[in-house]
RNA sequence: GGCCUGGUAGUUCAGUUGGUUAGAACGCCGCCCUGUCACGGCGGAGGUCGUGGGUUCGAGCCCCAUUCAGGUCGCCA
């Protein structure tokens, strides 16, 4: 039977025992035993840090036995004195002092974890997952809960200040097809209906605006059953808010408030006010993404003006086509990217929609050029000049639609970046991306699909050309992108029925659709609502970046992993034919052997 | 669904051209040790080489399939 703790209540967290204590009551785990023979060490450590325990010839013969008798990651309870250590330890917050124990109780003795409880754990993520609650006792884990605890602490706090009202919204809500697959729950009491968790508490916080709340927020659970990646977890949590009476300007004014101080109140980085704003046809131009990384240069080039008389004929069917020629150069990159990894380069681009890459090395005192023996005299001179490429660089070039062209050529300056080890570390790089197209040519369906949500603004401008030009029509969207990654996305809305129902009709819904979708919503705005507005940002993303992790399940407590199950519980899981058929659903049989 | 990477003691890894009994470090267990804090010393236990099949006189190593995990593309209004 294990110690009870009858008798004693903790003093003091291991962490925070003062130099100048007396008498102390400490709980925690056993970090570490050093046992001497007739002196013992043992390290207790618990989410405050460690202090050491000495048992030496002074110590109840009993309680020395009872600490000989412990064993890593045992649950203890002690009470003794504190005094200053015949060799202190620098290295320790309590390095100066140790506790000579006068009453040790030991609260659970603990089977050996599969893996060392150490700071830094080199054990597969495999196995940490399965003992999550292991894992979890890590420092720097702990470090990284904690400080996703003061981010929410920290949204709350501000908002509040600012006038919003913290309101829940439904997580069973009705199923709208539009967007990320739903998640679905079965209602037992409506046979063959569902309930869908929320991809974004969307709908309700504008109807929250109709209402009359004026300023919402919500640390708001949100679900999407799309596959996962480093950065997307398939339920995550976002700091939710929208506001009346406000342009977009005061919304991101809002969250540049926020944004300063998590900056300044919980890292050692800096942050200049207002954040940089670039709209998102220089974004695609410049960095060929939506969510560039401004912490390096490699911007892209537009080399069409430059080979337009080309005989090259992959430069010159793309230019015919209305397509584009362009490049980055990669400084100093020609030693990285040898022929040989210029080939896997090409095979990457092909993997993502390009037709291939044309390259340039410049290793020698004459530069080296895959489609060299196509150009005239004269050609490459002009593309190094254009490029700014000197000895030394490697310039990558795509030609081919201007869309695949940017977006090709973003994601080779990212991974090219990442190959030559120039992002620099320690830079928190926020930029605003404004001014999104409101449509997206889908090629699947052949018809528009809304790029942000359909709930968002048309610029005013842009209000002509909604029956004529939809590609010109730009949204009162912007997303705040942080070293690379968007953080958060927020609009103004769309506060008129009529212009609602004349957006759902652009993309293509007949009537009958707008209402069984989003009826409820339509006809909220025609009572009147206030000119609104809000975003919603990715509390587990800004986690990640101010804890320096490279992936979401670092932040997070209970992560799933690719393929969606929790190793730990390994939800999900098959339940029985009875509660399957209180629901009313069967199943299809599994298919057998022939597969 | 596609592509890439990985799976060898509890953990992290090594393992030669396919060749005797698969190694190291840490951890674990036992003994010794009064100032350690990566304690030290001596000894010990611990392996279906992810799984299944194939090639071979012989497979951790070669081939095929499969599974698990990671990254990524598709997907993510």
């Amino acid at each position: 039977m294990a110690d009870t703790m009858k008798g004693l209540k903790r003093t003091h967290y291991c962490g925070e025992v003062p130099d100048d204590a007396q008498t102390v009551v400490v709980g925690g785990y056993v970090q570490k035993i050093r046992n001497l023979g007739n002196l013992i060490f043992i390290d207790l450590r618990d989410r405050t840090g460690i202090v050491q325990l000495a048992f030496d010839d002074s110590t109840d013969r009993a309680i020395f036995e009872k600490a000989a008798s412990c064993r890593s990651e045992f649950v203890l309870m002690c009470k003794g004195d504190v005094r200053q250590r015949e060799s202190k330890n620098p290295d320790m917050k309590t390095g100066n002092i140790e506790i000579s124990v006068t009453d040790l109780r030991i609260l659970a003795k603990a089977q050996t974890p599969p893996f060392e409880i150490v700071d830094n754990s080199n054990t597969n993520e495999e196995l940490r997952l399965k003992y999550r609650y292991l894992d979890l006792r890590r420092k720097p884990l702990q470090d990284n809960i904690i400080m996703r605890s003061k981010i929410a602490k920290l949204a709350r706090d501000y908002f509040y200040e600012n006038g919003f009202i913290e309101i829940e919204t439904p997580m069973m809500i009705k199923s709208t097809p539009e967007g990320a697959r739903d998640y679905l729950v079965p209602s037992r009491v409506h046979p063959g209906s569902f309930y869908a968790l929320p991809q974004s508490p969307q709908i309700y916080k504008q109807l929250l605006m109709v209402a009359g709340f004026d300023r919402y927020i919500q640390l708001a659970r949100c679900f999407r059953d799309e596959d996962l990646r480093a950065d997307r977890q398939l339920e995550f949590t976002q700091i939710d808010l929208e506001m009346s009476f406000v342009e977009a300007d005061d919304i991101m004014a809002m969250v540049e408030g926020f944004i300063g101080r998590l900056v300044s109140e919980l890292t050692d980085k800096d942050v200049s006010l207002p954040l940089p704003r670039m709209t998102y046809t220089e974004a695609m131009a410049r960095y060929g993404s939506d969510k560039p990384d401004t912490r390096f240069g490699m911007e892209i080039t537009d080399l069409s003006a430059v080979v337009k008389d080309t005989d090259f004929a992959v430069f010159k069917s793309a230019l015919e086509a209305g397509g584009s020629v362009r490049c980055i150069t990669a400084k100093n990159g020609a030693a990285v990217f040898s022929r040989k990894e210029m080939d896997k380069l090409t095979e990457y681009v092909k993997g993502i929609g390009a037709k291939g890459l044309a390259y340039i090395r410049w290793v020698e005192d004459k530069p080296s050029c895959s489609f060299g023996k196509f150009l005239k005299e004269g050609e490459l001179d002009a593309i190094l000049s254009a490029a700014g490429a000197e000895k030394g660089d490697a310039v990558f070039i795509v030609a081919d639609k201007n869309s695949t062209v940017l977006s090709t050529l973003g994601a080779l300056r990212l991974k090219a970046a990442k190959q030559m080890d120039i992002i620099p570390k320690g830079k928190l790089n926020f930029l605003w991306i404004t001014e999104f197209p409101f449509f997206e040519w889908n090629e699947e369906t052949q018809h528009w699909d809304a790029m942000h949500h359909p709930f968002t603004m048309p610029m005013d401008e842009c209000l002509q050309y909604l029956d004529t030009a939809p590609e010109k029509v730009f949204a009162k969207a912007f997303d705040l992108v942080l070293n690379g990654t968007e953080l958060s996305s927020g609009s103004i809305r769309i506060t008129d029925y009529e212009l609602q129902q004349k957006m759902f009709e652009s993309l293509g819904l007949t009537e009958e659709e707008i209402q069984a979708k989003f009826g409820f919503l339509v006809d909220a705005y025609r009572y009147g609502a206030a000119p609104h507005g809000g975003m919603g940002l990715g509390l587990d993303r800004i986690a990640m970046i101010i804890c320096d992790a490279d992936n979401l399940r670092d932040v997070t407590a209970f992560p799933k992993v690719q393929n969606a199950s929790e190793l730990m519980s390994n939800a999900p899981a098959t339940v029985d034919k009875a509660s399957l058929d209180i629901l009313g659903i069967s199943l299809a049989e599994k298919k057998e052997g022939n597969s």
